[in-house]
DNA sequence: AATAGGACCTAAAGCCACTATAGGTTCAAT
DNA sequence: ATTGAACCTATAGTGGCTTTAGGTCCTATT
């Protein structure tokens, strides 16, 4: 049988679209294993490690958290059993994205309705410096909904 | 003429809607004065740092920087002067959080996509997985964006 | 074989905007 | 006088990396 092809932490973080750092980053969490080392301590990966860093950079473009990808990993690693908590997570994940949107589009509301207002004179009468020093201003009381908002 | 209303920390925070380590953390960063202190080395407020601390929590509501914040304070505190840079921070917070929108919008579609096509058997039949360790399975091949979107 | 320079190594700090913890002091009410 | 809440400082932790410092190794060219 033929040796197994490897490459260096640079040909995996390339081809996964991703940072050196980010790589070891990943093995230091305990996301990506340990990888064999040549004589030089230096790493080498095989293709395995490619599709596992493909599917955690995937996942995190996904926006799913780093522990919601250690879960989805665990599962990748154990087709044989049932897909209901991988189906939970993104099913929750869709809920916060959707959640995000509505409070994003709040947000959008009140600074086009700021950013319209302005005149483009001095400070004094600048709609935006008004608006936010005063939240009564606001159409929604807690319409944009504090910082919650941007997350 | 008659002594200044002062008040702790704890008054000011709650007034303003935030945590009394938020107060002292803006003192640190310089968006807040360092205060009068009372005979036991306690913070006194008077209500124009409340009108600051106001400010300065609404906007963040808002989702603008600390760094923008800084900027817009400074702008409140010269009423005089021409507002074009407050319009423009404001404007370009606008673009940024338009730019989020569209990106988490993309994101749901896929998410919606995948959550709808999980048909809830094993894991290694599993929609959600499937796509995961898969980019070109995704409708647009970078259509959810990175993590840029989840920002 | 020597050398140059890029890629690799570890460990630790930095980013943002707070939040939390530890261990002590002061205030206000009883 | 005592109690317990609120205050004080300093430091560490959060998430998910990124950056920096100070070195070692690999590979291509001379």
């Amino acid at each position: 049988m033929q040796e197994q092809e490897t490459f260096s932490i640079g040909a995996l973080a390339s081809r996964a679209g991703c940072q050196v750092q980010t790589v070891r980053y990943y093995e230091q969490i305990g996301l990506l294993p340990e990888p064999a080392r040549n004589a030089g301590n230096q790493r080498r990966y095989s293709t395995a490690t490619l599709r596992r860093l493909t599917f955690i950079r995937h996942s995190r473009d996904f926006g799913f958290s780093v522990e919601a990808v250690r879960e989805l990993l665990g599962m990748a690693d154990h087709p044989d059993m049932p897909c209901d908590h991988a189906d939970a997570i993104a099913k929750r994940h869709l809920e916060e994205v959707e959640a995000r949107i509505e409070r994003l589009s709040a947000l959008r509301d009140e600074l086009k309705r700021m950013v319209a207002q302005c005149a483009g004179g001095r400070v004094e009468e600048c709609r935006i410096v008004e608006v936010l020093s005063d939240h009564d201003q606001c159409l929604h009381a807690s319409g944009h909904g504090g910082r919650e908002a941007i997350r």
